[in-house]
DNA sequence: GCCTAGGTCCCGTGG
DNA sequence: CCACGGGGCCTAGGC
């Protein structure tokens, strides 16, 4: 009796060989890759057709599915997790359907000459962290206002207005009370006019004036034309130097700020 | 003299032997899969760190690079074409730097275990085609406006306005200038404020009533409560619909409507 | 399930 | 080069 291997790998196999590799290396919940010759044909939100060439194919244990050409960040054809596989040998080759219950929608893979299999067992827990967010930037306008501008009190995070959220409602040092709105990139037209339904929705009476102010790292010419416009307010801020200032105080809940 | 082998699988080898495999591959433009053990730094737009676990990498010949676990859709770490990768031996391991000018970021990729190396020629000039894009649907109006409503002449496509481009300009049966919002998936709030922009631009004078008509196939209740207030219309529309339309006369060029 | 907003979004197409 | 909008975007978070 063998004992279960870590790992499959296969050379230029015939398509019953590839076949058997792969059913078992799904059904064990093991990552699959092929290279290969294949065409693909998708069919759902949109449809498409992918002539024949030779492809990077990856199955993972999670249900989703990838077709890389030798070029490109991106698959040319895919299906998100919580896909189901269906692996037979037709007329065409291997076939491989990708079906995803959810948008009905599949993509369909016809290999007809296999250059490798590889059923690998990949055991990955490590830890994901990403840094220079834009949760990052507005947790360092909590935890240190006077970033914004000195004298600033947050009161509200995400509040959930309209439908959308307002990502940080506070009071200046004059006690004027503002809308924040963050980017982490540069802002444009796009990020103004978000501020502004957001300054439509807060800034109802006249009687009380409510500033917008808009952080970001940069604005573009025609966003800080609008904000102008609008008599909203631009406030320069990196998601690094954000990163920075969280650095040094990580470790202190962030609820501790809106607690007695 | 040995002729160059079309692949190279390499399975557990050494970090030495990796190395080599890796910087060969690299460097006769292959493409480059790696199952292994790995830290992966990542430093630029936003910075990350990812702990040690297995995953599978891939190196492209463009220059784009993808860290996968075995999990999502979307890969964990990457770089996207265009990228310089610098192989070593370090302290920790095998050490793959993949390095982009333009945004001056990087990622490092540290190797300790490696399960396999994959040197492959992957030879791909396949045609890809998507079909029931919303530039499909704009082409099937264009096509048979009647689709659009009974009398609809479209007058332009892609007019520059603003900053933006508005879909499609016509006059209806009854000689009313229209602006034509098409969207092919659901149309939300933004959609119909994404019209509103195009109308405010187009229907200046009140003399002169302007149409506005929202072209996808279905609408959010956000988006049809201000369609309604502000009186514009919705049309039903599918892009497969579109897109089995156009089947119909595939090679008729697009310009033949505006030309004498 | 719907809806909104973010993303190291990527990518193409203008100017 | 910058700016804007699309994408089979995907994904997370509320409701």
């Amino acid at each position: 009796m063998e004992s279960p291997k870590r790992q499959i790998i296969l050379q230029t196999p015939n398509l019953e060989g590839a076949k058997k590799a792969i059913k078992t290396g799904i059904a064990r919940h093991r990552t699959v890759v092929i290279a290969g010759s294949c065409t693909v044909d998708y069919d759902g939100r949109a449809s498409s057709k992918l002539e024949e060439g030779e492809r990077l194919i990856i199955f993972k244990p999670d249900g989703s599915a990838l077709v890389h050409r030798p070029k490109d960040y991106s698959p040319v054809n895919w299906q998100p997790s919580g896909s189901i596989f269906h692996t037979r040998i037709g007329k065409d080759g291997l076939v491989i359907r990708v079906f995803r219950r959810k948008e009905r929608e599949s993509m369909v893979i016809s290999l007809t000459m296999i250059q490798m299999v590889a059923v690998l067992d990949l055991v990955d827990n490590g830890d994901f962290t990403l840094y220079a967010t834009e949760k990052e930037m507005q947790e360092a306008i909590l935890f240190k206002p006077d970033i914004l501008e000195p004298g600033f009190r947050p009161m509200t995070k995400e509040m959930a207005v309209d439908p959308g959220f307002i990502d940080i409602i506070g009071y200046d040092a004059d006690d004027i009370l503002a809308v924040v709105e963050i980017k982490r990139v540069k802002a444009n037209k796009k990020a103004v006019e978000q501020l502004k339904k957001y300054m439509d929705v807060i800034d109802l009476d006249d009687s009380r004036r409510v500033r917008g102010i808009l952080v970001a790292p940069d604005i573009t010419d025609n966003g800080s034309e609008l904000l102008n416009q609008l008599g909203y307010e631009y406030k320069p801020l990196t998601p690094q130097e954000c990163s920075e200032i969280l650095k040094q105080k990580r470790g202190t809940p962030l609820t501790a700020f809106f607690e007695p």
